[in-house]
DNA sequence: TTGAAAGCGCTAACAT
DNA sequence: ATGTTAGCGCTTTCAA
């Protein structure tokens, strides 16, 4: 029923290895017998199976993409750039949805593994230690975490914290909040992180969380918020922003007139939500696309002791919308 | 370095064939000598081979998801609901990015065939008559298309835009324009006839398009809308018709006061748009996991000819938000 | 430059 | 109930 390299033998009068090497190693063969296979092959709508290769060569040109939420608009993006350069390098992309729990993560790791030639851990919720024990049996890339060992893409979220942060330093904030997203999360604790060293002594901190990185969760910590007394908050993500914004709005609290906004990410919400959402832009896109760079290179060398794990930091940057102003009483 | 079924069988002092047993037929083995390669298989960390399994039996128990674009927020929660609809019957998923275009749809499909049991094609671009053919090389599950002989889910979108109509018809609006979708898009067709022949002689309709379904061509077509002089219009997607409500409101055009606005989907865009988007809601999550169960028990059967295509047909309806309101100088 | 043959990890008759 | 054997489609030594 379906053509296999032995029909194509058939076909062109060689040998099942000479139409082999027609695909794998075409510069080993004289042009008109490279010619006369692909010619069979052409005529039969033979390709080879990838399954089959996979068995003889060890390498199944396929990569796991586990995502610790498809539905949060952080990832489409990246998950889009991911496949577009996995694609143009000739492999393909398994997509997992770990529904932000690290049980989940870790045993698609497991599931995957054997079919794949690596794995791609978007905002990881697993530690670092289990993180290092999978990264023995198979090749891990990580986006937004970083180990030494591993290959790993990052978005430079310290630099947009501290951004964010002086932004309402600036407008005159002193007492601010932090809603925190989950506590496996390594953005999380750097943005937190920053969060504290930058206001040192020139703000007081309120952090409220950790939560679920969704606009329920937002919705339902605007409460504590409201009573926080704080006049600002920066959130862990867009979708906790905007939750909030929405559960202050409930509440009568005007944003920004009483309290300031800021998430993180720039999803297309931002844009969209009113008012229109301060946000810190990361390029998903582009880590998507370097995540795959750097397991494809990982993996390239078969000698597993001379791999080496590449690092990248993307740039981030914050874009002032409607949703930062002065605090109230404000004398300017 | 990784462990197989020849390990597993000599740890347990069995033969091969009963580790392989173990897994695929547990019951015909006795139950101590099943315990013992369990164990056996636990202490090494065994897992049967995907890849060395899809070439013996043939079935590779992957599924390939080709979706328009991933980024439009119409396709993530029908990628996560198919995801986790196949997971569960112990199937996993190849996601690829068709970018709206049709040679590139045919070419993924041609590319992940070797490796999955079958592909599920969401909106397709491309033309029935090769979905046909292609279908013969390969079991094939359409969403938002129907055809005869091919297993589909279909979102009633004719019940949705007939609601859409009649509820601007009840406002008062006479003369309604379509923003078209992509050509190639078989809602875009049933949606197109609907207007029209609901309209019929109770108002007219101007169809502007085909427009590529995303925000900038909604944008870009509020300047013919505006020229129109239409007072309503229904979208192809919330995404033109976001993207139509921003060119709309740069022309200095009210939504809804000048102009009623209608979108499809109901994507998270929609409750976040200013004015709220008024739009017809489809279940994607029901349809993604709907497609990989109709696309598993349509390949279930080994029998070429007893396969039986399932259809399955799901609800949608009109969510009345803030973008719909009577037309200006309207008596009422 | 090409052919022959072994083998990747597993399953599926066929034996026993 | 379990072992034997052949073979899935391909790559890869090794010969010629």
């Amino acid at each position: 029923m379906v053509v296999t390299i032995k029909d194509v033998a058939k076909e062109a009068q060689v040998h099942m290895s000479t139409v082999s090497r027609a695909f794998s190693m075409p510069h080993r063969l004289r042009p008109e017998t490279r010619i006369k296979v692909l010619e069979a092959a052409r005529r039969l709508g033979y390709r080879p199976s990838r399954v089959a290769r996979a068995l003889t060569t060890g390498r199944t040109h396929n990569i796991g993409f586990i995502v610790a939420d498809i539905a949060n608009p952080f990832f489409p993006p990246m998950i889009k750039a991911a496949e577009h350069a996995a694609r143009a390098r000739d492999y393909h992309l398994f997509i997992a949805d770990a529904s932000e729990d690290p049980a989940i993560e870790t045993e698609l790791v497991g599931a995957l593994a054997k079919q794949v030639d690596g794995v791609v851990l978007c905002a990881p919720r697993i530690a670092n230690a289990k993180i290092e024990r999978l990264s023995e049996d198979i090749p891990i890339a990580l986006v937004n975490r970083k180990m030494a060992g591993v290959p790993s893409v990052t978005m430079d979220v310290v630099q947009g914290a501290r951004t964010a942060i002086e932004h309402l330093l600036e407008l005159g904030h002193r007492r601010l909040a932090y809603v925190a997203g989950p506590r496996q999360s390594w953005t999380n604790t750097q943005i937190s992180r920053t969060v504290h060293s930058v206001a040192e002594d020139r703000a007081s901190v309120t952090v409220l969380g950790p939560n679920t990185p969704n606009e329920n969760a937002g919705f339902t910590v605007a409460d504590a918020i409201a009573r926080a007394g704080v006049t600002a908050v920066l959130a862990y993500n867009d979708l906790l922003a905007i939750g909030l914004m929405e559960g202050l709005h409930n509440l009568g609290v005007d944003v920004p007139g009483d309290v300031s906004v800021i998430g993180v990410d720039d999803t297309v919400l931002a844009r969209l939500a009113r008012p229109r959402l301060t946000t810190i832009v990361v390029p998903t896109a582009d880590a998507g696309t370097s995540a795959v760079d750097l397991l494809l290179q990982y993996t390239a060398s078969d000698d597993l002791a001379a791999r080496t794990a590449g690092h990248v930091s993307l740039p981030t940057q914050l874009v002032v919308r409607d949703s930062t102003a002065p605090p109230p009483n404000s004398a300017s």
